[in-house]
DNA sequence: AATATAAGCGGGGTAAAGTCCGTTTAATAT
DNA sequence: ATATTAAACGGACTTTACCCCGCTTATATT
């Protein structure tokens, strides 16, 4: 008749089958993926190759999408740790500015390196995926107005901003003619660089005592 | 036995009856959308109210995007004879810096205001929806180099700048909370200034003898 | 007016995402 | 060990975009 006496805690853990059959579809995926690319994974021979139904698969992962978001989402999740605690320029300790050019570079060749994965895990939906909240946003915001307080639209500017980042990696510069992924990371680095620099005063060595 | 005299002349004009039916076809569409809504507009469900095939459908707009492509195009191209010849500083004749800024403004308007077409038009392939050519890359590019001819890399910044105008409108502020479209329009409206007017040098009195 | 032909038409067929619900089972309480 | 139950499972079912191809027709040519 007891309740629990914890009814709150988190929603109990994963079942031990759920978790191993979730790296069987991963696992499966990867080799599907190396195989034949991302367009040949279907959620009926997903579900095959793994030896499990499809309702399962739906189960674990929501959509189709969100296979491919949880694939990338361990890589993700070191280049968040990279960005919050590793070395400057990227992680803390340098100039915002300078962190910002660094922070472009780094996530520009991110999404270039996962860009077959990157585009397969967009939503049909809204929005562009994003691991609850959106990193490179709030990550924007912080440095900008760390490097300028008297900025305005700071929510604006970071919203702009990263969808000046993220969008022509994933989009793969969607425009005009075909490029290597070698010369689109070059002219979207260098571009960004250029954004950075203009739109927010370089902090100058005479600039502080 | 005489092969036609101009054998490369424009492929033959479009039937009439296959004018008329595309007439129909954005009719009916154009009748769905106001009464349930872009969703409901199945291409089964858009062929039956125009009283047509779904071959006929599928022929006339390659794809269901093709449809909502070609139902914002009449407006697309209004839009665009305001720019390219209309007054300024939307049209020609302004300062290129107030050009840019009137572009966004009148562009994250558009784009808000058409938001659910457009959305629905995006090809769940490869690039947004452009009609040929991109229009606004060419545009910003054009006006970027007109206000600083010696900005690095216009081509990148062109793409960047592009995606940070249409990619918040078109994904309605992906990130964070809710907004409703007149604040949406007004945030990206100030953020495209602040972010045109810092990217590039003011055209000041000072500097025109 | 008769003919030729490329364009258009229709609707059944296929593939794939996503839903539903009855059955099975891992984890926990007794 | 047994009972309980919420979670997980599987696969048939539904929906929808898109393909195919034999038939029809508008238009140009003579």
């Amino acid at each position: 008749m007891d309740r629990p006496l914890v009814p709150f805690g988190r929603p109990r853990a994963e079942r031990a089958d759920a978790a191993r059959n979730r790296e069987h579809l991963l696992d499966a995926a990867r080799l599907m993926i190396a195989e034949h690319g991302v367009d040949k994974v279907t959620m009926d021979a997903l579900a095959e190759r793994a030896g499990l139904g499809k309702g399962t698969v739906f189960r674990r992962f929501g959509t189709r999408a969100g296979i491919f978001r949880a694939l990338i989402e361990a890589d993700e999740r070191r280049f968040q740790e990279l960005v919050l605690s590793g070395p400057p320029p990227l992680g803390p300790g340098a100039d915002p500015v300078e962190r910002l050019v660094a922070y472009g570079r780094a996530r520009i060749r991110f999404l270039l390196e996962h860009r077959t994965l990157a585009r397969a895990a967009i939503e049909r939906g809204q929005p562009l995926p994003e691991g609850e909240v959106d990193m490179t946003a709030l990550h924007l915001r912080v440095l900008l107005v760390q490097a300028d307080p008297d900025l305005g639209e700071p929510d604006g500017l970071a919203i702009m901003l990263k969808a000046a980042l993220e969008g022509p990696p994933l989009m793969f510069l969607a425009s005009d003619e075909p490029r290597s992924p070698r010369e689109a990371e070059h002219l979207l680095t260098e571009s960004w660089r250029t954004l950075v620099e203009r739109l927010l005063p370089q902090q100058t060595p005479a600039d502080r005592p």
